[in-house]
DNA sequence: CGGTGCCTTGATTTTCATCAACACCTGTGG
DNA sequence: CCACAGGTGTTGATGAAAATCAAGGCACCG
């Protein structure tokens, strides 16, 4: 396998204040990982012993619940560090990290953890950051899952996709990703009837289109109303 | 004022390996703070400029949505650190932290953070152990709120206060601090209403007993198949 | 060109919020 | 000491939202 090349790193937030050498250190110790739509990077459970970073793709975080169904708390867009629980003092991985659609990872061993966070300026910051993220999205999310109705939580979700996933295409923004309307109500809390009953009726009114596993939001403004934020 | 107490911060896990000469010097930077119940010790978007432990009491986290509705994701127990968003590079406070009950705490300003995580032993280790706890209990929340039923979710709610927080009396375990039925119902993202209806059945079924913002759980198995853990 | 996912749509039922009214406790101030 | 006010708690009646039940259609893959 040859080697990876250094551009990789250069414009992700965790390394972007490193010089050559140090990428090339970095890069040096990472091993590249490919998995495919609707492979998991690591399963709710498993010990935690390595953290990545999403180079391409999208990760799906999911728990799992005792009755077997499935809920997503959030998405992880490509550039971002995942499966860091360990540096939280976990020892296993808290969620599944779901890949939607293709997914081009590098992972480290989590020994290297403290050693990165010792030496790379930046890296600590932006890893920590990107907790803080997280913890406020998902802080977000119990905050809409109890006061918002169905309607205003696909709707919500479906702008955030947009919003963190989205590539314009003719006629509107597409979501990034195959995404069917399971997923849609795993993220929301409710069945995939709704949500297709709610797609249908956006459908009607021009809000939003879509082929199989595919959406595109047309009007994103209206979109906005009707999620009431 | 007197100096405080150094055995104030021995049996606190963020402090808990340091010696005597350590712990003064932390204990001469902090600033002692009483607050009454239902005061905020900061509100969302105040800038995060200090840190906290909770030394006595209980905080609860809340959120408020763009309507005004209160929602709480969590509850902080004695002996943990709060307020330390700004470790997680924000500069402002994502929530809401509102005493529920009379609270005694210690805060020192936020830029004493990093020297504290560079020179006391165990410190970040603890501190992102405690984010990482929280982390998890919120994902759990995000699980509950978007597939149980209410009925479930207020017995869960119960069990995880009585849990954390809940002292022996003659006849059950009473959650140790003043708590009305709205106050679950922002907990379990419900109605006071509802909550009322199933206390009032709970009681008649020998599971739970309360008085005015006091509630005993006189039967916690049952309450555990209630829930459906 | 069959079969397996994915999607749609109607009918029915359940859950829970909402509306409404009132009872009760506790502290306050005349 | 009593009245009363405001926060707290209860309970019934009603209706809306969304799950569930049911059936079938349609797209894409091998």
């Amino acid at each position: 396998m040859g080697k990876l090349d250094e551009s990789l790193l250069r414009e992700v937030p965790p390394f972007r204040r490193l010089d050559r050498p140090q990428v090339r250190e970095i890069l040096d110790q990472a091993t590249p990982r490919r998995f495919e739509e609707g492979a998991p990077a690591f399963r709710e459970g498993d010990p935690a012993d390595r953290f990545y970073l999403l180079l391409d793709g999208f990760i799906r975080v999911m728990r799992t619940t005792p009755g077997g169904e499935q809920v997503t708390s959030l998405h992880i867009p490509s550039g971002q560090l995942f499966g860091i629980a360990a540096a939280l003092g976990r020892d296993t991985y808290p969620a599944t990290a779901m890949c939607a659609g293709e997914c081009l990872t590098l992972f480290w061993p989590m020994r290297l953890w403290h050693p990165f966070v010792a030496k790379y300026d930046g890296f600590a910051e932006e890893g920590y950051k990107t907790v803080g993220t997280r913890v406020n999205e998902m802080n977000t999310r119990i905050m809409e899952l109890a006061t918002q109705q169905v309607e205003q939580r696909v709707a919500g979700a479906l702008l955030r996709l947009v919003k963190q996933t989205g590539r314009k295409v003719e006629g509107g923004i597409e979501i990034a990703f195959p995404i069917t309307r399971q997923d849609i109500s795993e993220m929301t809390g409710t069945t995939l009837h709704t949500v297709s009953r709610l797609l249908s009726k956006w459908e009607k009114d021009g809000i939003v289109s879509g082929r199989r596993k595919h959406v595109t939001v047309t009007d994103p403004h209206r979109l906005v109303v009707i999620s009431g934020t």
